[in-house]
DNA sequence: AGACTTAATGATCGTCAAGTCATCTATTGG
DNA sequence: CCAATAGATGACTTGACGATCATTAAGTCT
């Protein structure tokens, strides 16, 4: 369903929420096993959106630039172009349109919306809370 | 959500569905747009696991195998192996069950169990019947 | 200022799906 | 048997994405 970048952002930005200071990105790879510098990558991207807030030299890292509340996952996904939301019809038939009749077009409007719904409810903070609750990373 | 392959491979039963007598490769790329080398090498696929018929030469061409009743398009996704249906868990953390606290997990199960449904339920001749009631290819 | 730490960035590589090309093989008709 | 037709097949190209490497820039501490 997500792209591994948006995967790998999702679990980033959960894991700072956990961790409520400035967070080495070296320190997230070693713990999520995320490869370092496609996580550096990652990280740059989600700076220059203003998910998070870099800080370099000693005492430096990286922290959340709002509250986890605030950051929803169909932001994440809209900020990094994940293809899932774009998809129009999934067979990709010329003239497809909910009119025309293509079987899978009212079926997958109905899911999409399903999924976009729950993307927009859910955010970076709700994750933490349910990780907590059970085991850890 | 469904590859390419998997998507002109399901256009293209349709297709021969509509037609009831053997067609040519060329012609289903012609009225498709789907390029013809690649298309080719889908039908080959398709001949082997079973789905097509083929026959060379003079008066030749592909014709399905069964009939179009007896094609659902789960069996197509298993067949091409669609990466869609083994997806885990969306976000992949390491540790990550029903019982884990990866609140996509629930959620994804039953979107999951829901799409399997309708993809195990729709044949090529539901498919081709919509669209016969509506417009052309 | 100088040394050290840490993120930022650009070049590069590997892999895989998608798509192309050329060639081979099977079938039919004369 | 020969020629035309049509699918089968394997080698190859391309482009996107995931991942790596090396270098640079920006901070902090002494």
């Amino acid at each position: 369903m997500f792209s591994k970048k948006v995967a790998y952002a999702i679990r980033c930005l959960v894991y700072l929420a956990e961790r409520d200071e400035p967070v080495l990105i070296r320190e997230i790879s070693e713990v999520t096993g995320i490869p370092h510098p496609y996580l550096a990558k990652i990280v740059n991207e989600l700076t220059r959106k203003n998910f998070v807030i870099s800080q370099r030299g000693i005492g430096g890292g990286i922290a959340l630039a709002r509250k986890p509340e605030l950051i929803t996952l169909c932001e994440i996904c809209i900020a990094f172009d994940d293809p899932f939301l774009k998809k129009q019809c999934i067979v990709g038939m010329p003239d497809c349109s909910d009119e025309t009749g293509c079987v899978f077009h009212p079926f997958w409007s109905k899911q999409k919306e399903k999924i976009t719904n729950f993307l927009s409810a859910n955010t970076i903070d709700k994750i933490a809370k349910a990780r907590r609750k059970s085991k850890k990373v």
